[in-house]
DNA sequence: CGTTTGCATTACGTGAACGTCATCTACGTG
DNA sequence: CACGTAGATGACGTTCACGTAATGCAAACG
């Protein structure tokens, strides 16, 4: 069963998306599985990508700049040239993904203030509540 | 300018958006302008709400996601029925936003890491380089 | 051997999030 | 008062990311 290669089903099970969806992504060249006649075999280069994808999109990015980020995970399959190119693009990305940390901390902190707001009004209620009784 | 209300025009410069957009934001009920005449007034209310709308889009909350979100924000502006599950939903949100945060981290090593095989890459090619000199 | 099962392709449909265009109105200005 | 400017209101168009048939093919099964 994992000799590596994957049916379209098993890949559905394992990852919770539809068959259309992996083709989608194949039309889109976000995947590239191997053919065996008709049938679609997805490797564990294809699984790795698939996770990106699915990270990805949970942080909001298109389908077209996961496919730009997956080239640059995946430079090693191919020859090395415009390397200081990729590099650059990657720093940037990187930039990007860590001013967005940054943002999210700060959402979870401001959250996490308006739960604090909250329980206080939550206490005051109760004093009333009490000195009402 | 600052009278803490707004035309749709500021709102659009500050915040860099088109009408269209926070006309729609109206009607999904996630801003609630004040009307003068016919004219939309934004107040201080609306810019918050905005700034929240903004940042969830960034992290890939779709509008309606959103539009629950700033419900949680903004309970004190209602009466506090219902304040017990408000807060079950917040903290399911928070646990939501740390555990995003966690994969994020996880995304950003995984890049860094990928960024040091390169250069151990270029390295490496150096050296050839330098012994096929 | 017919049929079910699994996967393929082709093509049209859909919901979200706006863009775009036409038309209308109210207001200030020369 | 003519006119430009800002904003409002439909209504239709568009892009993205798939969903949903309809149809076909090939191996597996009873």
């Amino acid at each position: 069963m994992t000799e590596d290669l994957m049916t379209i089903r098993e890949m559905c099970e394992t990852y919770d998306v539809t068959p259309r969806t992996l083709r989608f992504y194949e039309a889109k060249e976000l995947l590239f599985p191997i053919r065996e006649g008709q049938k679609r075999l997805f490797t564990k280069r294809d699984r790795a990508r698939l996770k990106l994808i699915l990270r990805g999109k949970r942080f909001g990015f298109s389908l077209e700049e996961i496919r730009q980020l997956l080239d640059l995970y995946h430079v090693g399959d191919q020859q090395m040239t415009q390397m200081t190119r990729t590099f650059e693009i990657a720093r940037e990305r990187l930039a990007d993904m860590e001013a967005r940390r940054e943002e999210l901390t700060q959402a979870i902190d401001d959250l996490k203030e308006q739960l604090r707001w909250g329980e206080k009004v939550i206490a005051s209620m109760k004093n009333e509540k009490k000195a009402a009784e």
